[in-house]
DNA sequence: GTTGAAACATGACTTTAATCATGGTTTTGA
DNA sequence: TCAAAACCATGATTAAAGTCATGTTTCAAC
C-alpha cells in the first residue's frame, strides 16, 4: 500500500457530492494537512470488521464493498462505495469496532482522515454534523427499503433491482451499456442475498431473455425497461 | 386524540435516555414550551408513509411500530419504539416524506415538537447533533444486522432472535417472564420477514418444547437459554 | 505456454417455507 | 349478549430456492 500523491481537498473535484460539499477554509486546510492519500490494490482490505477506527476513509477513486460475515461464513454486501464516499465514520462517531470489512474492487485511491481532525470539523462546523446526518438517514433508509424487499420479493426481482442498482451506482463503461463495475457471481449473490448457483441460473435466464447480455464478469444492460419491469419497484 | 396534561421536558424521567439527555437550559425550556402532548389510542397512527414531517414525535410513554408497506401490500415492521424513543426525525432531516408508518400497539402518550424549534435546537446545540448521529448510527448498524440475518438465517433462528430482541426492548410484565407488549402472530410474522401461518407454526413448536409459553397474544420466556443457543447468535 | 486454482455453468435432488384450505377461538362493537 | 370479524391453529400441497455433484471455462502465476 504506497502513498500517492497528495490530493489537495480544495482541488478535489468529488468533494462535492461528499459530506465535505460545505467544508471550506481553515477547517478544510487542516482535514487536507493532516491526512494521507494511498493506493489499494484489488483485493485489499481497508478495514476489518472487528477493528478499532482510528480515522475515516474518503474515497477519491475507487469502488469498494461493504460486507458483513454471517455465522457460517457466508459474506454479506451491505453497501457499495465508489468516488467521494466517506467510509467508516459510523464506527468512528459511536466509538465502537468496525462491524463490516470494506474490500476494493479495483485498485483505490483513498485518502485518511485522522480520528481527531474528524471529530474537531465535527465539532467545529455545523453544516458538516448536517451533512453526517443526512448521509446517515438515507442510508438508513436504503437499508430499511432493501430490509423489505429481502423479506418480501422474490430472488429473480432482487437480482434486476440489484443489477439496476449497480448502474445507478457505478454508471456504464464508455460508450455502452456495460455497467462500470465487474463483480464475481458470489459477489452479486452476496448483494442479493441467495445462493451463488441460484445468481448463476437467473442471469443466465435473463441473458436468454435478451434483457441484459453477459460477457465474462461483465453485464451489459440491453433493455433497462424490461429490467425495471422485472424489479417491480412500485413501492 | 386529546391532549394530556403538558410534561415538563426537565422533569421527564424519559429524556436521560432519549437523544435530548444532553439539552438543557433555554434549548430545553424552548422545546418544552413549544410542544404539544397528545394521547394515541390502541391503533392510531402518529404518522403515514408518504405523508410530510412538520416536526418530531418524541414518545413520552407507550409502544409503537415503524412499517413499511411492500408490493403487495404486505407490512414489514422496520423498527419497535418504546418511551423515550424519537420518530420521525430522519424524514425531517433530509426534508423528506415519511417513508414508513408509525402506529401505536397501546395508547401512548406522545409529544410533538415543531420543526422550526427541533432544528433549531440542533443548529444551536451541538450534543443535540452528535446524539443524532449516534442514534442515526446504531439504527443503521441494526439494520445491516437485520439484513444479514434475513438473507442468512432460517426462519426458526429469526423467530427466537426477535423475541429476545422483544423481551429486551420492553421487558417482561411485572412479576413474570411474559414479554411486556402484545403483538397479532401477524406481526410477529412481519417482524421476523415471514409468513403468518409460518410464524404460528414456529411459535406452537417453542410452545411444546417449552421454551416458551403462549396464553393468547402473551408469550413468555421460559428458557432463555435455550432460546438463545435456538437464535443462533455468534455473530 | 503450462498448469493449478478460482470462477462459471447446469443438472438433479432436497429442503424450506409459502400458499391454500378449513375449522376453531377470541375479540369487538352494535 | 350475540353476531360478525379478526385472529389463531393445523393439515395438505405447491413452489421456490438451496444444496450437492460434476464438468467447463477463465485467469493468474510460474
Amino acid at each position: 500500500m504506497k502513498t500517492f500523491e497528495h490530493v489537495d481537498c480544495s482541488k478535489c473535484d468529488k468533494r462535492q457530492y461528499s459530506v465535505f460539499c460545505h467544508t471550506h477554509g481553515e477547517q478544510l486546510d487542516e482535514i487536507s494537512n493532516s491526512k494521507t492519500c494511498s493506493i489499494y490494490k484489488k483485493g485489499q482490505v481497508v478495514f476489518h470488521d472487528g477493528g478499532h477506527p482510528f480515522g475515516v476513509y474518503c474515497v477519491n477513486k475507487g469502488k469498494i464493498k461493504l460486507s458483513i460475515i454471517g455465522d457460517e461464513g457466508k459474506e454479506q454486501i451491505v453497501r457499495m462505495a465508489r468516488d467521494g464516499d466517506v467510509l467508516g465514520y459510523r464506527s468512528m462517531l459511536v466509538n465502537e469496532r468496525y462491524n463490516a470489512t470494506a474490500t476494493v474492487l479495483e485498485d483505490s485511491q483513498i485518502c485518511f482522515i485522522p480520528r481527531e481532525v474528524f471529530m474537531r470539523s465535527l465539532k467545529a462546523d455545523n453544516s458538516l454534523s448536517f451533512e453526517v446526518m443526512k448521509l446517515l438517514s438515507n442510508q438508513l433508509r436504503e437499508a430499511e427499503v432493501k430490509l423489505t424487499h429481502l423479506a418480501q420479493k422474490p430472488v429473480r426481482e432482487r437480482l434486476a433491482e440489484t443489477l439496476l442498482f449497480l448502474k445507478e451506482t457505478y454508471g456504464f463503461e464508455a460508450d455502452s451499456t456495460f455497467i462500470a463495475v465487474q463483480l464475481t457471481r458470489e459477489e452479486i449473490a452476496n448483494l442479493v442475498g441467495t445462493a451463488t448457483e441460484t445468481a448463476i441460473r437467473l442471469l443466465s435466464e435473463l441473458n436468454r431473455e435478451e434483457v441484459i447480455e453477459l460477457s465474462g464478469k461483465r453485464i451489459a444492460i440491453k433493455d433497462v425497461r424490461q429490467l425495471a419491469r422485472i424489479a417491480n419497484l412500485n413501492d
